[in-house]
DNA sequence: TACCGGCCTCAACCGCTGGTCGAGGGTTGA
DNA sequence: TCAACCCTCGACCAGCGGTTGAGGCCGGTA
């Protein structure tokens, strides 16, 4: 019951995964992936708890190509209580354009500084007519936060114009607007109203949800 | 409709991309990953198809982490007409519970074959309980189709696995039903109830649309 | 005509990730 | 006491995913 040493650790899990090595185990704890109880003397002492941790480790490597950063990441979410501890090995995320992945904060989270535009700049970056835009904020799809809009609204407004093209206008597109709305309103109920750790966690589920749905419902090609 | 050069494409995709940049997209063509056409003096054309791409692979990079190699595969898989796997290179051990495939495409376009999952395949590959499975089914967010389940309903259950760890339980999703059933209705209107060429296009268009809304109204970081 | 911004290629360079390797030394148990 | 095992620490490394800059060609325009 005292735990497995190191050498034992890779036998076991070199059944599995070829390319697991003693320096490796070792630098995956230095990472902070695994933190294995020591002996007096200062032998690594490995539990189940941990060969476990150390299995879902390097399968979310070798069957998703997660960065070692963001595999910690979804340990610590783990060890948080956020998803039930029997859950198995991390799953495959749906390849689609579009859709954020894996449930990670910086997925909708500030990649960089936001953008800041004014309206004439706006116009520009998205190629569209100031009509366009007008209809769009007027039915709320883009708003102007003071004088200046951010990022999102480029594609907002990009969207808009080429749905344009297929007879769909702005306001045709209210209910995305209070289907968004409800959909932030829910994130906010978990997270509260300030920006968390959460907050793009959250939104990342709730955006893959919705393009599942769709794609659920679309008549079957 | 020559297609478009590389600064304005650079434009287009700075909206939803932060951090590309000219140097990178000449970078993504070197690895074979877009390959736009050229004017008679050696200028990069994109075509919209070639935009579709690069989308596709800016967002693999940032929402799934996916290195262009396999990228590069996926992609390689679209074109000859198949889904891209989205298991890694080597061997699957006999450890992990097999997804049978997995419910991933291009965009919302290509037609391939649709998975059909029997109910225990499908609570195999999403890793949930029969009872949230059941609750899902209850709201109407997975739908059976005769006696088989789309690959779509694997997304939907681990999503909603995944809010469930948050406190969000699948009676607080419904909204999300309605929503993604009031999509696909404006699509149908514009394309009718068969499925068409642009039926991809478009639904591709409003999740975007969803994706950027939500974003827009999220708290700023 | 000259100019200037946009685009081209090619080669060199770079920072980060994900480790490996080896020296030097303690621990364990037969 | 010896072999096998384990420890730390610092140096090193390869590959990925680009960036940078030199040198030069387009193409609109004044």
């Amino acid at each position: 019951m005292g735990g497995r040493g190191i050498g034992e650790v890779l036998q076991l899990l070199q059944a599995e995964f070829a390319d697991v090595t003693i320096s490796k185990i070792r630098f995956l704890e230095s990472e902070g992936l695994v933190t294995p109880a020591r002996t007096a003397s200062g032998y690594r002492k490995f539990s189940a708890a941990d060969l476990e941790r150390l299995r879902y480790v390097l399968t979310a490597q070798r069957d998703q190509y997660l960065p070692l950063k963001v595999i910690k990441e979804h340990l610590g979410a783990i060890d948080r209580g956020l998803r039930p501890a029997a859950a198995g090995p991390p799953v495959a995320p749906s390849s689609l354009p579009q859709t954020p992945g894996q449930p990670v904060a910086d997925d909708f989270g500030a990649a960089g500084t936001e953008l800041r535009l004014t309206r004439d700049e706006l116009l520009r970056a998205a190629g569209v007519t100031a009509g366009l835009l007008g209809e769009l904020e007027a039915h709320g799809l883009v708003v102007a936060s003071g004088n200046h809009y951010g990022g999102d609204a480029i594609v907002i407004a990009q969207v808009a114009a080429e749905l344009a093209a297929y007879g769909i206008e702005p306001r045709h597109l209210r209910a995305f607007r209070t289907a968004a709305d409800r959909e932030v309103g829910l994130i906010e109920q978990v997270t509260g109203p300030r920006r968390t750790e959460q907050t793009g966690e959250l939104a990342a589920l709730t955006v893959r949800l919705h393009t599942a749905l769709v794609r659920s419902r679309l008549p079957r090609p």
